[in-house]
RNA sequence: GGGCGAGUAGCUCAGUGGGAGAGCAUCCGGCUUACAUCCGGAAGGUCAGAGGUUCAAUCCCUCUCUCGCCCA
């Protein structure tokens, strides 16, 4: 068996990932019970982070579990073409160039996103592969694609048709730096320490009022003063006409019980262009909308002096030439919230915009329903109340962007501007032949959709529709969807909502919302910060197994993952202390011959059964309520603390042995167990558990063996009873010996005294373990025992260890530790006894715990007199 | 302003209504024929603070503090 002592990760997955991708292909015709994932498709804008290789690695282990638990488990994957975001990438990647998107025109421009999706999308799945993930790749599906855009299309015209669409001009959010229009969750709100102006705006006739505003540039385009009628400062003040300053507009003065009186002056300037509560106000008062600001948020032509200059140096110039004409009466700092664009950082510019929006409440409501009354169930639970909250409260969401990277808009206008909305531009031209009653030139939208409107429909559109499909038959509504909390908004709600209104059933029956991965400080990973730990990196050092396996052990149910190397190191490790341990198998079972005879089971085999089958329970029970760290741990435990440091070492009595029956017995478990370890492992780490299976002569793959399956004839609690009292005798004389400064090599002698079926049974069995494991030359039992001489004393339950040292260590060392002992059990038994002493305690406890309290106190105080006994012997 | 999450050993984090755990780091001892990415042992904590419920609270309830996130 040619293994090497250490574990090569690199060279195995390098090798394994590229064979793998047949065994993914999912069959729809089969009888098993189906299981199945959408991917959260990853944007085509980069390589993949940790926060990928965390949503994907749990992605996989639930696949492969089920997969190998008989289902016929299919993973969709797929890539996003992420309009605003890749548009921004590659401008950028223009501007280094020295040209821009215009320059490259429409066509041109689209041309070189795809070449750019090409690339990433390549290297995306490429990574994803690597991770292991074991996506069924014929499935692969990019947003943009045909059947995808086709879907796109059939809901965008199905929608129109029903009302649900509709085309407007209303208060958007507007980026002007990517120049688009956004939906309002698009725009992130951050506290920035700004000034409140106050400035006099005089009054026709003489006077003055003060308005305080944060943007004073905005006042190019007021059209009106409001006040609070109920205000008496300013009631009379309504109905007169103020001056705007420089421009010299006539403002009106309203009422408007909007007006917080407690607000700066309690005078609002009335801005209804680019300001919603404006918009409201202006809108009941006939106030014009003036529009001051051009597409890329420069002043327009209304500004006056200020066209041409960008927000900020608008702002400056007013507010300069405000003091100039004294009208600037005091400027305060003033802490308050902005909106930024999400994906560029931009302060965004409230402005009417004309725009496509889709009507969210009678899709909202059916969402709720189904979470409300569990179709759709959240994990961990409190995410439904955060799901429910924004549900309650939805608007209508903005679906056209000013953008050339997306699905255009099929929706065509005649020369008088009337509206065509079709699947195809000839139904647009006939749709215009029966309306006009003749051939008109038709002009189709210059917008795209929202990239999240394809991706609401991505569980189905993936799947085929708006054909109907083999695939939506039989894994539509896809079991789970894991993803992270930062779309639970944008992608999760809405897709409910589309899943629902289109397919007629929820798009997913669980949502598992998993952490967001951190870093250091506590921030969210993300491209634009460059605080991305590159997981190629750790793939390098460590290997995708010890990643996965990582990730896994980290995945509990909080909102933050932390990364750290020292976990991975920790991964790293077990992964070797797995291969060792299938080195040590491999290389002891190669003679196995499983017809050989064998000897009964030794108490170390059923206990190591039992432990497996315990093991093997707890693992399903994690994973199928998603708690990935204990299922991760539970395994973890087992192969190490469990299969190694106990079954490994006594098995190596019967494997160096001289007894043959004895041998092929321990080979058979060992074989057994591996056998059945290995599959359980499989989901978390799969390439060095497909590696060792290949070397334990598995002809076909790891993945598509059966995962293990409990067993209740292997429990066996008198087996762990056995097993757990030699472990409590092996650690209680290594540590004796570890204090008492006994030389490693030296030998001790062992008596045993106390309940005599229980001593004989350990020296009886484990003679030769204990000899192995705590370095004792020979073990005896002896009930009436009596130490002369320096003799080291241990307890373990009821028993009596006793280690003669004459001679081996300096005895003063034993007694110091004999007190140190007995000070602890002192105060142990101290607390109990002050529990048991209360009649309350007695009284209202349930029984089986106090009894559990006077066994434990009953044992200490043994273990006490045993011990002071000793002490007073001894000195 | 409202909501959510976190606060446990020096560090990174598990965990439970019956008296607290792991790994790393530290200290001590070991190259024992699977593994020094290892083996054995030790030390280390009023489980953020204050109240309350309970025979019993790190865990449940209330309030406070610190940090992070979401919404307005």
């Amino acid at each position: 068996m040619e293994l090497p002592t250490r574990y090569d990760p690199t060279e195995v997955e390098e090798r394994l990932w590229h064979q793998w991708d047949e065994l993914w292909k999912c069959d729809p015709h089969t009888a098993r019970p189906p299981f199945s994932i959408v991917i959260p498709p990853p944007n085509i804008t980069g390589r993949l982070h940790h926060g990928h290789a965390l949503n994907n690695t749990l992605q996989d282990i639930l696949i492969r579990y089920k997969r190998m638990d008989g289902f016929e488990a299919c993973w969709f994957p797929g890539t996003d073409h992420a309009g605003i975001a890749t548009q921004n990438v590659v401008e950028r990647e223009l501007a280094k160039e020295g040209t821009d998107r215009r320059a490259l025109g429409r066509h041109g421009f689209e041309q070189r996103v795809w070449e750019w999706k090409e690339r990433y999308g390549t290297q995306i799945v490429q990574q994803l592969k690597r991770l292991g993930c074991s996506c069924d790749w014929s499935r692969l599906r990019f947003t943009l694609d045909e059947g995808l855009s086709q879907a796109v299309r059939t809901a965008f015209v199905g929608l129109y048709r029903e009302g649900l669409i509709y085309r407007g001009d209303y208060m958007i959010n507007w980026c002007p730096r990517c120049e688009t229009a956004l939906s309002d969750i698009e725009v992130e709100h951050e506290d920035i320490d700004g000034k409140l102006y106050h400035i006099r705006y005089p009054l026709d006739g003489g006077g003055y009022v003060v308005v305080a505003t944060t943007r004073p540039e905005t006042m190019l385009g007021d059209s009106g003063v409001a006040v609070n009628p109920e205000d008496a400062r300013y009631q009379d003040h309504i109905g007169r006409t103020a001056i705007l300053p420089v421009l010299g507009r006539k403002l009106p003065i309203v009422g408007a019980e909007d007006v917080d009186p407690e607000f700066g002056t309690g005078v609002l300037k009335i801005t209804p262009a680019h300001d919603p509560l404006d918009a409201q106000i202006g809108r009941r008062h006939g106030l014009p909308a003036i529009n001051v600001l051009r597409t890329d948020g420069t002043i327009n032509d209304r500004g006056g002096p200020f066209a041409g200059m960008d927000r900020e140096s608008a702002r400056q110039a007013l507010v300069a030439r405000l003091q100039e004409e004294g009208l600037l009466e005091k400027v305060e700092p003033y802490r308050h919230g902005v909106g930024h664009c999400q994906r560029c950082g931009v302060a965004v510019e409230p402005l009417v915009s004309t725009q496509w929006f889709v009507q969210m409440k009678p899709l909202a409501g059916p969402a709720m329903q189904a979470v409300r009354e569990g179709n759709v169930e959240f994990i961990p639970s409190r995410w439904s109340k955060v799901y429910l909250d924004w549900l309650e409260g939805i608007r209508d969401w903005c679906i056209s962007r000013q953008l050339w990277w997306g699905h255009r808009i099929p929706a065509w206008y005649g020369p008088d501007g009337e509206v065509f909305v079709a699947m195809e531009k000839h139904e647009a031209h006939a749709q215009a032949r029966e309306h006009y009653g003749q051939e008109v030139q038709l002009r189709q939208d210059e917008d795209v959709l929202d990239t999240w409107f394809s991706s609401s429909l991505w569980p189905f559109s993936i799947m085929g529709w708006p054909e109907k499909t083999v695939d939506l038959e039989r894994f539509y509504p896809t079991s789970v969807l894991v993803t992270g909390f930062d779309i639970l908004f944008f992608w999760v709600a809405r897709m409910v909502m589309m899943g629902l209104h289109f397919v007629g059933e929820v798009p997913f029956r669980q949502v598992f919302v998993n952490p967001l991965i951190v870093d250091d400080e506590g921030r969210k990973m993300s491209k634009s910060k460059a605080n991305v730990i590159d997981p190629l990196e750790v793939k390098e050092t460590h290997g995708m197994d010890a990643l996965r396996f990582t990730l896994a052990r980290s995945a509990t149910k909080g909102q933050a993952l932390r990364l750290s190397t020292g976990e991975l190191d920790e991964a790293r490790n077990f992964l070797n202390k797995v291969w060792n341990m299938a080195r040590l198998v491999l290389t002891n079972t190669e003679d196995f011959d499983p017809t050989a005879p064998t000897a009964p089971p030794a108490w170390e085999d059923r206990w190591i059964r039992s432990r497996l089958d315990k093991t093997v329970c707890k693992v399903r029970e994690e994973l199928d309520q998603y708690s990935f760290h204990l299922a991760a741990d539970a395994v973890y435990r087992f192969t190490w603390h469990e299969f190694c440091d106990w079954y490994l070492e006594l098995a190596k009595l019967r494997l160096y042995g001289e007894d043959p029956q004895a041998r092929a017995t321990c080979q058979r478990v060992l074989r057994e167990t591996l056998a059945e370890l290995l599959p359980l492992l499989h989901p978390f780490v799969p390439f060095i558990t497909e590696e060792i299976w290949r070397h334990t002569g598995g002809e076909e793959a790891l993945a598509s063996q059966q995962f293990p399956a409990p067993s209740v004839d292997r429990i066996d609690e008198q087996a762990e009873a056995r097993l757990g009292l030699l472990q409590s005798a092996v650690v209680e004389i290594r540590a004796l010996r570890t204090e008492l400064r006994v030389p490693a090599g030296a030998e001790l002698e062992l008596i045993v005294s106390g309940p005599e079926e229980q001593g004989r049974q350990l020296v009886d069995d484990f003679g030769a373990a204990l000899q192995r494991l705590a370095k004792i030359g020979q073990a005896r039992y002896q009930a009436d025992y009596e130490p002369g001489g320096a003799t080291a004393k241990g307890v373990v339950g009821d028993l009596s260890l006793y280690l003669p040292v004459e001679g081996v260590v300096n005895w003063d060392e034993e007694l110091g530790r004999i007190r140190r002992e007995l000070s602890k059990l002192d105060k142990e038994l101290g607390s109990l006894e002050n529990r048991l002493a209360n009649e309350n305690f007695r009284n209202r406890a349930p029984e089986a715990v106090v009894a559990k309290t006077e066994a434990e106190a009953e044992d200490l105080r043994s273990q006490r007199q045993r011990l002071l006994r000793h002490l007073e012997r001894s000195t």
